[in-house]
This record gives structure tokens, C-alpha cells and sequence, in this order.
DNA sequence: CGAACCCTTGATGGCGATCAAACGCCGTGG
DNA sequence: CCACGGCGTTTGATCGCCATCAAGGGTTCG
């Protein structure tokens, strides 16, 4: 199961745009110290504090990343395939900020973070595909700042609904990724004031039934959330960090 | 004014973590094609959503950056010198996600977009540099938004206080940086409470006097504000984004 | 069938925003 | 010198968003 990554999941890592651009060889060297591990639904695969040993790469399943304080708990981000996630704790060589959960049973490529470094140092178009993933990243987080500081929490949502439909298919018609209890969470709300924000959204062309959403309305419920400013890059086949 | 930074200010800028490993003769080309220019009190440097055409080094002053709305406004960061601010943005090529604005009479370094995106794809060092002070721009910011969604406000005032208190001379007394006005707005909350809230922190260890602040009780305000995980790097020198 | 668990709905309470007004500080101009 | 106005800060009163507490219905799984 691990040691090396199997052939069939090769391509869809190599076309990440963080490790597109770079050597071939140095690419497969990566690959090579790498392994690709299967893991329960509900495991915590690092803790905040932790020293960070592996860049993760979520091949298939579905992944929480929270942090905590003063008793409390909050989800950063709903990781989804295919993605790399905590680049920065690994580029930086400091522990981990947050705390890492597999929400469904999930296949993920670890790359040791000592064989990143270096290879990063070697090779120059993979160090500047690092560095755009960290500046894009970085400009994510602040509009989640900015969001967060700005907005209640139904426009959160608003402007969540949009922006979930614009990664997907995009037609107004989409899945929510993870149950309600942690895109609460994700939006920094409670699950009792998400159930009636879903339920006022009803106003602003919005249902739901379930986990299936249908925007009715785009430029209504646009109004009401207005994204404004806040759009995220739409780089073709991007991926966060 | 401009065309050539003045000998005086070269070395500090050239100290700085993004400048410092860079070949010598790649970073005179930098400071030789950049602008040192002055700026008067309360004037917008740039706005977001313009194309980012200058990554700025404030050499003296005080900036504010902050990001809008729905009608309403936050201040995302105060950039104190000597700091490199924008970089993402310069980096991703992308437009800006902030306003900048002077609070106090500000001298900055502009560099040009274009050349300090040449220049790094032309200097491994500085490219490096650029990364790991993207990362751990990252990671402030990672707790930033985790700060403002698991603390309520009091207790994001003390954790300032402390974080400012250890970022300055490190003994129990210093200034705030700028009115409250701002600083309550950095915080995400109203003037009027952050009066309130420097007022209740008496409780816990901590008097003030117009700007000035004194921590009587550092163990006190740990206890109330609980700075926990989410102490900042204290690299030595560093500075962010 | 029962026990979790998730989601929903209702009732209550607290944190913080908003509205309003007074105080101190400071630069201007009479 | 003092009067005046502007601005930032403080203090008080009220309101609204959202958290918390509580309970009920639906689904899944042992």
C-alpha cells in the first residue's frame, strides 16, 4: 500500500500546478520517497503543535483541518480532492497550526517534508510553483479574514453557496461536501444558526433539501450576499496549498 | 526624491529576511530601478482590486491595510517599519486585495513589479527568501482568522497587548502604534467596546493611560487571554509580508 | 427495536453593534 | 488670551445577531 505510489494515481498528482512545472526526474524522485497510505473515516492524522514530517496530498476522500483555543474548536478548511495541504508549515520547518481529520475514508500521498526541502532547493520551477501556491493561499486567507470580519454569518453562507457552485459543474445545481455540523463550523457559525440561515436563504432563491442545493435565483441571492471584491482567483486547475 | 534609494537607508532595507541571502549585485539592480518616495499623512497609496504595479517596503511611517465591503470596512493590517508589504500580490501578479493608506507622514521603497518578479526568477536566494516569508505570512494569518473565531473580543485585546508588548523592547510598557480608532477596527470591533474592553483588562493586570500601556500582571492576562498555540514565530529580525 | 447521531425548531441570554451624549485635547482664529 | 469647532475617546442606554439551552423528528446502524 505504500512505498510507491501506484501508477494509476500518478498523473492527477504530477498535473497539480505545484508539481506540473518541474524536472521529470526530480519529480519522480519525489514520488519515489513518498508513500501513499489509506486511512479511516474520523482519524486525526496530525495535531496542531506537531512537528510537521510530511507535505500531504489528498488523493481521494475528504479532510478537515481545525484549530483550537480556550476550549473551543473551528474549522479552518474542508480539504477535497486533489489537493496539497500545509505547505506552509512544511516550507517554513515549524509545527503544524492546525489539526488534521479525515471526514471520509481517504487516500493520501505523504512526502516526507526533509525530501521536499531539498528538492525544492534543487529545482527552481518547482520552488516558484511553491511560491505561487503560497501567495494564492495566502490571498485566500485573507479574504476568509476579510469575510469573516465583514459579513454576518447568512451572508457567509450566501457567498459560500456561490462560491461552492462556481468550483463545481457550475450550473446551480451542487452537493454540500461534508455534513452541515462542520460547514458550521467552517463558517464560523453554530449548526442550530446554519439550519435557520439555510432556511432564510429561501428568500434569496435559494433550497435545499438535504444536501442538495439549487441556486433559483443567482442574481437575488448575489444581491443579498453581494461577493463583491471577495471573489477567489479562478486559475484554471488550481489547487490550494 | 526618487530614482536612486539614499545610501543612509540601503542597509536596513538590505537586512531585511527577503533581501538579506540575495546576491549583492542582483539586489544594487533592485534598490538602482526602484523609487524611494514620501508620502503625507492620511493619504491611499493604492485600492484594492487595481492591478499591483509596486511592491512597497515602508522605510519609515505607519500604513494601514484594510479591506471593504458591503458598505462597511476592517483593517486588515497596521504595516510598522521597516516591512515589505503586498508581496503576494506582486507575486501572483494579481490585483490587490487591500487598500493601503498612510496613518503618519511614511517614506517607502517602491519596487517596481515587474523587475522584483524578473529579479526573482533570476536569484534563487531571493526566490527562497520570498517563500518562506510567504509562508510564515501564511501562518500569521492562519491565526489571525482563527484568533477572530474562537476569542471574543476582550481576549483578542489582551493577546495584542501581549503580542506587542513582546514585540517591542519586551518589558510590560509601550505605546500603541496608532489611534484606537484603528486598533479596534484591526481587533474587528467598534471603538466604543474596545474602550470598554481596555477598561475591563484592569481586572487582569494591565493599566493604560491614553496610548501608554503597562502589564502589572503578565500572568494574569495569559490567564484571562490565553495565548495558547497560537504564539507567533519569533524569529529573529523577521519581518512580514 | 433501541441507541446514537444529525438536523431542525423554539425559547432564552449574552456579546457586541448602534445610537446618543458628554468630556478632553488641540489647532484655529477672533 | 480666550472662544470656538473638530476630532478622538469615553460612558451610558438600547437593540440585534448569534450562542446556548432544550426538545423533537428523521435516519442509520448495531
Amino acid at each position: 500500500m505504500n512505498g510507491i505510489v501506484r501508477i494509476g494515481e500518478k498523473p492527477e498528482i504530477a498535473r497539480l500546478p505545484l508539481f506540473r512545472e518541474m524536472d521529470d526526474a526530480k519529480r519522480e524522485r519525489v514520488f519515489a520517497g513518498s508513500f501513499l497510505q489509506a486511512f479511516p473515516p474520523r482519524l486525526t492524522l496530525f495535531e496542531a503543535g506537531q512537528y510537521a514530517d510530511f507535505l500531504h496530498v489528498l488523493v481521494d476522500g475528504l479532510i478537515e483541518l481545525s484549530a483550537s483555543g480556550g476550549g473551543r474548536d473551528t474549522t479552518m478548511r474542508i480539504v477535497e480532492p486533489v489537493t496539497s495541504f500545509i505547505l506552509a508549515a512544511v516550507v517554513s520547518d515549524q509545527p503544524y497550526l492546525m489539526t488534521a481529520r479525515t471526514i471520509e475514508p481517504s487516500r493520501i500521498l505523504l512526502v516526507p517534508a526533509a525530501l521536499i526541502r531539498e528538492v525544492i532547493r534543487q529545482d527552481t520551477a518547482l520552488m516558484q510553483a511553491t511560491m505561487r501556491e503560497l501567495a494564492l493561499a495566502y490571498r485566500d486567507l485573507v479574504r476568509a479574514l476579510a469575510d469573516m470580519k465583514l459579513r454576518q454569518s447568512a451572508e457567509r453562507l450566501g457567498n459560500y453557496l456561490l462560491q461552492q457552485d462556481a468550483r463545481g459543474s457550475g450550473q446551480a445545481r451542487f452537493e454540500l461536501p461534508a455534513g452541515k455540523r462542520l460547514l458550521a463550523s467552517l463558517l464560523g457559525m453554530t449548526p442550530e444558526n446554519l439550519s435557520r440561515a439555510l432556511s432564510s436563504l429561501a428568500q434569496h432563491g435559494v433550497s435545499v433539501c438535504g444536501a442538495r442545493v439549487q441556486i433559483n435565483d443567482r442574481a437575488a441571492l448575489e444581491a443579498y450576499a453581494r461577493p463583491d471584491l471577495l471573489q477567489a482567483e479562478a486559475e484554471v486547475g488550481r489547487k490550494q496549498v
